[in-house]
RNA sequence: GCCCGGGUGGUGGAACUGGUAGACACGCAGGACUUAAAAUCCUGUGGCCAUUGCGGCCGUGCGGGUUCAAUUCCCGCCCCGGGUACCA
């Protein structure tokens, strides 16, 4: 074998390693790239082929944008706090740090093999305290800032303080939990703890009381993106709903800003939707119904809804509010008591999980009482259903069940009213929910198009003091606990029950060891079994920690400047690298990381730590590698197994078999006798040709059916090389697709092409040193513009294919002209730098390759003197015809119909038109 | 249900703003080299018909439409993948 890949692959890693070839600094006197991978969680199995998919995109992104002259910042990390150490720990006692720093050795041995450009020096963990400090950090920073709606940023809290002192609370907006107004005199008179109880309703990281999802399996409470369907994501595990104190981040403050910001990025349309749905911002308004003989004559004699559809208000036939809401025992009328509760218990007792599963099921209960209509004064029966959600604006609504398909439903099912205030629907099938049509049965509203209605409506509440426009969000604030080990200890303690923060200089809290890592018998997190968990001053501190989000939320900002003591970021270094350029990473970070990142990013540049607004300006998902899963079938109650080929002629049971002794969809025997010694005395019947031919089927990559497969294994038997280029050269790097070794030969095989083309038949290198032909100029700079094209748009699967035909069209030309495969080297050098440093050093360069600038496409030199038209006849491509290629549209159409091949196909028939395409296509119409 | 993607040979996939459908590769078939095999190289390879040579017809999920020309644009449907789901 000529061409030694292994040898060739490990000399040039030594080589980066000594030379520290990729370490870069800021230098202003050169552009700058930010290349940023999210950076992988280490877990225990290792990496398998599809982790590396978005790793070498961003990577040969780099090297290029490396030869194009920019100063590239390329870093990599780990994600290292979370939950399978802690679990593993749990179960073996062995401490997660240890579990961790070993996966995180064999995921840096496993990326080093397949040659990334990282600059190591500026590695970051989340776990080491040097890093989680500065989690800590922001922590602090939140926790000492509100957000003013009037200035549309976070705010220092002693601003917030001030207002108080002259003014009470009754000026401020600000995104804020419910508070009681009071005046400057009444907050003076406050002490200190009630104060501070008012304060944390402003704060950004907030202590309170909240429904959040707790997970019994995992004794830990979960944010709403940990949770899908009732299960939580890692496990899958039941989770219920409970209200707990917690820690949370007022994420919703920068709802707005945060769907605003993505119309500044470049992102794609389907991930900004899916964050545009969960932050979920929708128009309406809040409106007051009053209540029938309410027992109070002032407070909580009204129920406020939120509606998008103020519009349809005249088409109200009822209320509903959640089993939740708070005024459900007050208003219940005493006849309807009995029933009422019996509901409640019904209802209350259900988790979440079962709720949902109940979808559609129709259930709800009347309370005997009645709102008065705003403009109407007419009765409206007060019901409770559970279709109404506690959480989502006011926990109640007003019921239009013409205009609304839930309320058409719940009042179809009751035998409750329904009327028409918007024409255009069959409310004899079902709901009309449209914002078309024109109003009717609606008073001053008659006649009006839906959004004339709906601003008239808002203007009439207002006037009377019932109602006011409101926006609300789906998004709700982020749950920051959990009552867990392997995670940053929150820089807080208690003083008489009240939290507050530590002084920056006393960060890190350093995580602190146990003697177990689950709870305490009084059901406290595993921190409550540190000793001396407390301040100097004896104050206890906080038992849970932060959720894995926290040390994502601000990783890319670290890398900037990752060895810094005195700050997260330096000023200098910030805004030199400023935010990343290109970020790839896997969608399913949509809903978690891609909000939180964005929310931690806008609030430490609303306090002037980093200078631009949004972290990650141009961002690809790469697609997911699915498994492709073999499988033998066996005759059923035999030992015997057929081929696939043949095995319907029997009966047979499918069985998964380890694809790494297939090849190309062919059983190797011998391997799968040794496989298991279930098998070691197989029998097999063959395909025709003597061999066992496996089934397949596409599945997720998974142990458990046997169609993992280990970069390291692709590695050893073809190269490093091989493995980059064939990764991409599997599709679009969005698309999701298959792992299929069967096309890694043609890739493996086009190196080795790549490298005969430097050498003679005895393996030495033989280059010529002369001008290069016109035809070899062609083919370069052909190349040289489609590679760039399609790195530009990342279309790495078709460079590969050019850089296939490049190699085949100059092993025609038997090129070895030194000129011309220095291009190519450099070309390619992004895509398989091992391969292309050995080539530079063999075509006599001096350095690295990673240093040589991007070869120059020239035009002159695949300009086409003539050209092949397509002519085609009534639109069917016939024949080909020369024309030179300065030949216009009128000397074609003349020379054309005198074409006897031409004439041939016409067979006299006269023709009516010719389309000439200068330098496209011809086509005849006849 | 709603919102995004996507359906092209035996397989992965290619096709610029409508302009030669199937590039490149795998697989397969045949051949060269070899005692043989591997490796390498050459030829063919969407389907159907014709095959003595020319060639002809069909073909990008299905049905319509616009156009000289449609994988590409428009309308209606089917299927697959992802997101989300009583969010008023």
């Amino acid at each position: 074998m000529e061409y030694k890949f292994a040898e060739i692959e490990a000399k040039w890693q030594k080589y980066w390693d000594k030379n520290q070839t990729f370490r870069v600094s800021e230098d202003p006197g050169k552009p700058k790239f930010y290349v940023l991978d999210m950076f992988p969680y280490p877990s225990g199995a290792g990496l398998h082929v599809g982790h590396p998919l978005g790793y070498i995109a961003s990577d040969i992104y780099s090297r290029y944008k490396r030869h194009k002259g920019f100063n590239v910042l390329h870093p990599m990390g780990y994600d290292a706090f979370g939950l399978p150490a802690e679990q593993y720990a749990i179960q073996t006692g062995q401490h997660p740090a240890i579990t961790t720093e070993n996966n995180i050795s064999r995921y840096r041995e496993q990326m080093d093999k397949i040659g990334f450009c990282y600059d190591w020096s500026r590695e970051v963990r989340t776990c080491d305290p040097g890093y989680y400090k500065w989690t800590q950090w922001v922590f602090i920073r939140l926790f000492r800032h509100w957000f003013s709606k009037e200035t549309g940023k976070a705010e220092p809290i002693e601003t917030l303080i001030e207002e108080f002192e002259r003014y009470g609370n009754t000026r401020v907006n600000a995104a804020s939990g419910k508070c009681p107004r009071f005046g400057a005199t009444e907050w003076m008179a406050m002490s200190e703890k009630e104060q501070q109880l008012i304060l944390l309703n402003y704060r950004l990281a907030y202590y309170a009381d909240s429904m959040v999802n707790w997970c019994p399996a995992l004794g830990t409470v979960l944010a709403n993106d940990e949770v899908k369907d009732g299960f939580s994501i890692r496990g899958g595990h039941p989770v219920e709903q409970k209200v707990m104190k917690q820690w949370l981040l007022r994420v919703s403050a920068y709802a707005d800003r945060l769907i605003d910001g993505l119309d500044t990025v470049d992102w794609s349309d389907s991930l900004k939707e899916i964050q545009k749905n969960w932050i979920g911002r929708s128009e309406g308004a809040v409106i007051k119904f009053e209540i029938e003989n309410s027992p109070e004559s002032d407070t909580g004699s009204f129920i406020e809804v939120f509606t998008t559809r103020p519009d349809t208000i005249f088409g109200t036939t009822y209320m509903v509010i959640a089993p939740e809401h708070k005024l459900v025992q007050k208003i219940t009328a005493p006849e309807y008591r009995s029933p009422v509760d019996s509901y409640l218990q019904e209802t209350l007792k259900k988790t979440e999980r079962e709720r949902m599963a109940e979808t559609r099921t129709i259930s709800g209960q009347f309370t005997g009482s009645y709102a008065i209509h705003p403009f109407t004064g007419g009765k409206l029966p007060v019901w409770i259903s559970d279709y109404v959600l506690a959480g989502y604006g006011t926990g109640a609504i007003m019921a239009v069940p013409a205009h609304d398909s839930r309320d058409y439903s719940f009042a179809k099912h009751f035998n409750l009213p329904v009327t028409e205030v918007v024409s255009g629907g069959d409310l004899a099938t079902g709901s009309w929910d449209a914002k078309e049509g024109v109003l009717i049965n609606s008073d001053f509203l008659n006649g009006l198009d839906v959004d004339s209605a709906i601003k008239k409506t808002i203007l009439k509440l207002e006037e009377k003091g019932l109602g006011f426009k409101k926006i609300n969000y789906r998004l709700r604030d982020a749950i920051f606990s959990r009552q867990r080990y392997w995670g940053e200890p929150f820089p807080v303690y208690y003083r008489d029950g009240i939290p507050y923060v530590l002084k920056e200089e006393e960060l890190p809290l350093v995580l602190p060891e146990v003697d177990s890592y689950l709870p305490t018998e009084k059901g406290e997190p595993p921190l409550g079994r540190a000793k001396d968990w407390k301040t100097a001053e004896g104050y206890p501190l906080e038992l849970s920690t932060m959720p894995g989000f926290a040390g994502s939320s601000a990783y890319y900002i670290r890398y900037m400047d990752p060895n810094n003591d005195n700050e997260l970021v330096s000023a200098e270094a910030n805004r030199y690298w400023r935010s990343v350029d290109l970020y790839i990473g896997g969608t399913e970070h949509a809903t978690g990381h891609l909000i939180y990142s964005r929310f931690w990013n806008k609030f430490l540049y609303d306090t002037e730590v980093v200078c631009e607004d949004e972290p990650f300006r141009k961002l690809i998902n790469q697609g997911m590698i699915q498994g492709r899963s073999n499988f033998v079938y066996r005759i059923i109650n035999t030992s015997k197994y057929v081929s696939h080929g043949l095995k319907d002629n029997y009966e047979v049971t499918p069985i998964h078999v380890d694809v790494n002794i297939v090849h190309n969809d062919i059983l190797d025997i011998d391997r799968f006798r040794k496989w298991n010694p279930e098998y070691s005395k197989a029998e097999f019947i063959l395909e025709d040709d003597g061999t066992y031919r496996c089934g397949y089927a596409i599945e997720k990559m998974s142990k458990s059916l046997y169609n993992v497969v280990n970069p390291d294994d692709i590695i050893e038997q073809y190269g490093a090389d091989t493995l980059r280029l064939y990764e991409m050269f599997l599709g679009p790097l969005e698309q999701s697709k298959p792992w299929d070794t069967n096309g890694i030969d043609g890739v493996h095989k086009f190196l080795r092409r790549l490298w005969k083309l430097f050498h003679n038949e005895k393996n030495q290198p033989d280059l010529s040193y002369g001008d290069p032909s016109s035809d070899e100029l062609r083919i370069i700079h052909k190349t040289i513009r489609k590679i760039q094209e399609d790195i530009e748009k990342f279309s790495f699967n078709t460079s590969v294919s050019a850089f296939m035909i490049c190699v085949n069209e100059l092993t025609a030309l038997k090129c070895n002209n030194r000129r011309i495969l220095s291009d190519l080297v450099v070309l390619l050098s992004p895509f398989a730098p091992h391969i292309s440093e050995e080539l530079w050093e063999i075509l006599g360069k001096e350095g690295s390759v990673s240093n040589a600038g991007y070869p120059e496409h020239d035009p002159r030199f695949t300009v086409e003197n003539i050209i092949q038209y397509p002519v085609s006849i009534n639109g069917k491509t016939r024949l080909k015809v020369e024309f030179p290629a300065d030949s216009d549209s009128e000397e074609i159409e003349n020379e054309i119909i005198k074409n006897n091949a031409v004439l041939k196909y016409l067979k006299g028939s006269p023709v009516k038109r010719i389309i000439v395409v200068k330098g496209r296509i011809i086509n005849i119409v006849v």
